[in-house]
DNA sequence: CCTATTATGTCAATATGCTTGACCTGGATG
DNA sequence: CATCCAGGTCAAGCATATTGACATAATAGG
């Protein structure tokens, strides 16, 4: 169905995008059902995912990770919140800051959703190898350099 | 600000989830602030991409790559070919089918879109060298099976 | 002390992108 | 002729996002 090597000047570059697009909708793909049946959304994941990360970061570091409006991040915050899946304490330096941090529930669901993706990752790396591992974080962190 | 550099144990794999979001994040930017100053979208630009690298592709043919329901495929390949971006053909061997392709105004959007991504995507490889994009590709693929 | 800024929250209006369901035409196919 | 398939369209609904405006509480700086 997909023509991945297309030996096309240039064409290495645009089965890349191809292959991008289709591997980063793939690596999303079971997370996306696995919240589904809780009535959650990806932002949801996110959320969990870069709270269980970085223990203790404020609303606005969510913010600026995530790169979008506090209205946009409020509501899915709010319902992580008062379902016990994150916890919110005031700063003791700073009492304008919230700390936020994962629930045990919490921090539960955040690994079922993430180990769906490392298991997907791990795959990949094992099945393509050492050298070809180190090649995908190299690059990648150019990309995100870039 | 942001830690991507994890030395924990599966810290690797946590590392690698966090460079594929940022990555794709970064990956998808620029084209769509040239798609926003024509009113277009993201979806715009996914039409174009695959019916320029696949001409004569059906509506079918479209909706299967891009999993998507046809109702949101409609409208937005329906203003592309009002905008005269891509031309649509009945196919001789099935008058049902059409056959869509780029107008050559179509193929010079699509090209000023992808080329964003495509240098994009050079100046990772030229950075991260001959060797580890090997690796890219082949991780990718993998993830793209899997 | 007073003022400005920051962190957080909320209400409202709006846009968009996507979904499912239902229904239609026209052409192919048995 | 009946059925299936490609394509198109209308409708309702939901999720996600935006900007703008405003409120509160706390910190920071003159």
């Amino acid at each position: 169905m997909l023509d991945l090597d297309d030996p096309a000047p240039s064409g290495d570059l645009h089965a890349a995008i191809e292959q991008f697009y289709f591997a980063y909708r793939g690596f999303t793909d079971r997370p996306d059902r696995i919240l589904e049946r809780r009535g959650l959304g990806r932002v949801h994941h996110r959320i969990l995912y870069f709270i269980g990360r970085r223990p203790d970061v404020s609303v606005r570091g969510l913010l600026d990770l995530l790169a979008v409006s506090k209205q946009a991040l409020n509501a899915p915050l709010r319902q992580l919140i008062e379902m016990g899946l994150v916890r919110a304490v005031a700063s003791t330096q700073d009492r304008r800051v919230k700390r936020l941090a994962l629930t045990p529930a919490g921090r539960k669901l955040e690994a079922e959703l993430t180990e769906a993706q490392t298991r997907h990752l791990r795959a990949a790396f094992d099945r393509a190898g050492k050298e070809a591992q180190r090649g995908w974080r190299a690059v990648m962190e150019e990309l995100v350099k870039g």
